[in-house]
DNA sequence: CGAGGGTTTGAAGTGCATCAAATAGTGTGG
DNA sequence: CCACACTATTTGATGCACTTCAAACCCTCG
C-alpha cells in the first residue's frame, strides 16, 4: 500500500475527520507524510510558529513545558490516534508547548492550514473538534484532581487501572507503555519516589512487579486503594 | 432597564455571542433569567443532568470535584464574562463537575439546548467556542505546570502577578478576589500553608500584606522569584 | 565484556499537611 | 456603641511525603 492511501485510511478511520468530504481528505493526505522518528526527535519546540500539526500512529510523544534552567513539567503523553499541535490554530499560529518523541514513534505530519480552513467550513468539523477538545479539558480537570488529593501510590495505581480494559474480570498483567521514568514525569513525581511508592502499592494491593509488567489477582484491591481518593469510580477512563 | 434587554447587552458584549444573529439572542434571552445568590448556593452538581449553563456577571463562582468522603479539588473559579457548565453539551449532557458560588453573585442561567443547537448551526459560533476551549486548555497546562514545578510562596507570587494589568508600571496595589482560603485551595494548598508561604514571599520579595490588600514598590521583585519556575514569561496571562 | 541508561536503594533534608490553639476581623442584637 | 458569636487567619508543634544527592545494581546492546 502506498503513503497516502495509508494516510488517506488512516484518516478516515478517526471520528475526528470521519466527516470531511473525502476528496478534501484526499487533497490533505497528498499534502501529508509519515515520519519514523526516534526517541528525542523534536517535533517542535513552544512558539515556534506552527507549520504542521501531527497524528500518531504508534509510539509514544510527550508534551512538555520548559523552564529556563531546563527543568520539565510534562503536560501529557499522546500514542496511537492522538492529535498534537493542533490548537495552534487558536494560539495565533504558536505552539502553546514542546513535543518530543519519547519512544521510537511513527506519526503522520499535516500542514496546519487545513485545520483552520476546515474548521470554519465545515460546521460537522467543528462540532467533532469541540467533543475532542472538551474530552481533553475533562482529562485535564481530572488530572489536577488527582495532584491535589492522590498520593503517590495512589496516582500509580490509578494510572495502571486505565491501562486495564474496563470491562475485564478477574487476573490482570499490565504493561507499563513506556519507561519508568516517563510514567514517574507523567504523574508528577520523582524516578526514585516513583520506584518506591511502587513497592509501597506492591505490599499494600498484592500487585506483582516484573520490570514493566504488573500483575494482579483482579482490580479490586487497586480500585479500592486508588478510586477511594478520586471524585471518578472505576472505571475512571481518564483517557488514554 | 428591563431584565431581558440586560440579558441581551450581556451576550452581545461577549465575543462568543456576537457572532449569533441578533434575533436568536433575543429569543435566547427571552428564555434566560438573571439570578443572585448568595455564598455556597449550589447551580449544579457533577453528573446531574444539564439543563442550563451560565454566564457569571459579578461575584465568584467555584468549580470543584469532590470525593466520597467531602475532599474537594478546586477546579477553577471563574468570574465576570465567564462561562459555566458549557461542556456539558459534550458530555452526554451531564455536567463534569460541580459549581457553586465562592461569594456574592450575579449570573445568567440560559437553556443549554441553545448551545448545542447553535454549536451545530453556526461555525461561526463553533470557531469562536473552539477558541475559548482552546484557551481554558492552555490554561489548564499551565496550571499542571505550575503545580508540578512552582513551590507554593511561587504559585502565589504567580498568583498575584496575575491580578496586575500587565501594562501597568512602578507601585502597585492588588486585592485578592476572594478569601485567603478560597485562594489557598485555588492554588493546590491549604489555609496554613497559604498563610506562611505568603509571610515567605514578603521577606523575600519586600511585598507588603494589609489584608486582603497586597502592596508591592513594582512587579520585578515577584517576576524573578515567581517566574523563574515557570516556562512561560511575564505577563504570564493565565487567565483571569 | 564493558559502557551507558534505566532502576532501585540509602541517607538526609525540605516542604507541606495536620492538629491544636490563639488571634484578628466581621456582623449581630441589645 | 459595646459585647458576643462566628468565621477567617495566623501561629506553633509535629509528622509524613516527597525530593535530593549519592551510590549501587541491573539490563541491554554494541
Amino acid at each position: 500500500m502506498n503513503e497516502q492511501q495509508k494516510i488517506l485510511d488512516t484518516l478516515l478511520s478517526l471520528p475526528l475527520f470521519q466527516v470531511c468530504d473525502e476528496e478534501t481528505l484526499r487533497t490533505l493526505a497528498g499534502r501529508a507524510r509519515i515520519v519514523r522518528a526516534e526517541k528525542g526527535k523534536v517535533l517542535f519546540l513552544s512558539d515556534d510558529e506552527a507549520q504542521a500539526f501531527y497524528i500518531v500512529l504508534s509510539g509514544w510523544v510527550k508534551l512538555y513545558r520548559e523552564t529556563i534552567d531546563g527543568t520539565q513539567a510534562i503536560v501529557d503523553i499522546m500514542t496511537t490516534g492522538h492529535m498534537v499541535g493542533e490548537t495552534s490554530i487558536f494560539e495565533s499560529g504558536r505552539y502553546v508547548s514542546s513535543a518530543e518523541v519519547a519512544d521510537e514513534c511513527v506519526y503522520i505530519r499535516l500542514p496546519i492550514d487545513f485545520l483552520a480552513r476546515e474548521v470554519k467550513s465545515n460546521s460537522d468539523f467543528a462540532f467533532a473538534m469541540l467533543s475532542s477538545m472538551a474530552r481533553y479539558r475533562k482529562q485535564q480537570d481530572k488530572e489536577i484532581e488527582h495532584r491535589t488529593i492522590q498520593n503517590a501510590s495512589q496516582r500509580i495505581g490509578c494510572f495502571l487501572l486505565r491501562l486495564v480494559d474496563p470491562k475485564h474480570e478477574g487476573p490482570v498483567v499490565v504493561t507499563l507503555p513506556y519507561d519508568k521514568t516517563l510514567v514517574a514525569s507523567r504523574l508528577g513525581m520523582q524516578p526514585e519516589t516513583f520506584s518506591r511508592a511502587l513497592s509501597k502499592l506492591k505490599t499494600i494491593t498484592g500487585i506483582r512487579v516484573k520490570g514493566a509488567q504488573i500483575e494482579m489477582d483482579g482490580v479490586d484491591a487497586l480500585v479500592s486503594y486508588s478510586c477511594s481518593a478520586c471524585s471518578t469510580e472505576f472505571p475512571c477512563q481518564g483517557t488514554e
